[in-house]
DNA sequence: AACGGACCCAACCGCGCAATA
DNA sequence: ATATTGCGCGGTTGGGTCCGT
């Protein structure tokens, strides 16, 4: 059986969305809701295919949706989570409530893989600087310059990573501790391909923005309810049901002042050159 | 001003998964 | 158990814009 088109292809528009498009598809959400896409065309008239509709809506208008330059943090939060997560873009949206799947991945793919690229070639010139990144940290930061989606589903290093991060918590008693610890006992999120880096790396990337930004989910989830978007409800479900995934709870538990000192270390504020930063 | 290459990003394509008949 | 269908995801592409010559 072969799969059939997800859509008739004859007629449909490909292509830029006008406005006049983009009013009438949001019109229809609005009293819709999201959800359903194959009805959309239908019952809009759009010569658009549901595939089409659902990604104009989801990457371009939905609301709360966050366009533009993105900030130190947010690149630290994609670049640790890519090192984590390997490409799993949607995952790592996820925690970057206000950006798509699609603007991480185009911003990873344009921005930071040059980044990255750049910070390895620099510091095979440079030990020194690569010893301010990888101070505490080793198990974490050459994952910057590896494949990532390879590397972070290697078993192996997923339990480097449980290693590193274990050794560097066990000597601590702030609230990373409790992280460690329950960490300990939980050492298996979704089947233990998630596994964090070493606190201090994935520290540097926490800071205030992130957890508002992360109120922000919670709250834009909920007008979401209230607009009728099902997409948010599982959010706001998510919220509100506990256990958090292993991963929130840490950003959660995380958030220390150290985090903003560690972010403009990584951002620049260091003693080598802008080109070394990632 | 004109041209060409580099860059960026919105949109498309194909695949996998889950739900359902 | 199997076929069908819809949705979501990640990879890729096409075209517009920017920038250097």
């Amino acid at each position: 059986m072969g799969r059939p088109p997800c859509c008739d292809k004859v007629g449909i528009k490909k292509g830029p969305w006008t406005p006049e498009e983009d009013i009438i598809l949001v019109s229809y959400i609005q009293d819709h809701g999201p959800g359903n896409w194959r009805s959309v065309p239908i019952n809009t008239g759009l010569m658009r295919c549901s595939k089409s509709c659902r990604l104009r809506w989801t990457n371009y208008l939905r609301p709360g949706i966050k366009r533009g330059n993105f900030t130190p943090h947010e690149e630290g939060m994609i670049i640790h989570l890519q090192s984590l997560l390997g490409n799993r873009w949607a995952a790592i949206a996820s925690y970057l409530p206000q950006r798509t799947d699609n603007d991480i991945k185009n911003y990873w793919n344009t921005h930071l893989k040059k980044k990255l690229k750049k910070y390895h070639q620099t510091t095979e010139n440079f030990g020194n600087c690569h010893d301010l990144m990888t101070t505490s940290n080793s198990s974490i930061i050459p994952t910057y310059s590896q494949t990532s989606s390879a590397y972070a589903s290697s078993t192996e290093n997923i339990s480097r990573l449980l290693e590193g991060w274990m050794r560097t918590s066990s000597s601590s008693s702030s609230p990373k501790h409790t992280a460690a610890a329950t960490m300990d006992q939980n050492n298996m999120i979704n089947g233990g391909s998630y596994a964090p880096a070493s606190h201090g790396v994935f520290e540097s990337m926490l800071s205030f923005d992130n957890l508002s930004s992360i109120a922000w989910e919670k709250s834009s989830a909920e007008s979401a309810i209230f607009n009728g978007d099902s997409e948010g409800k599982e959010r706001v479900e998510s919220h509100n049901n506990p256990p958090l995934s292993m991963l929130e709870k840490w950003l959660l538990d995380e958030a220390t002042g150290q985090a903003e000192e560690d972010l403009m270390e990584l951002s620049g504020g260091d003693q080598c050159s802008d080109s070394v930063i990632f």
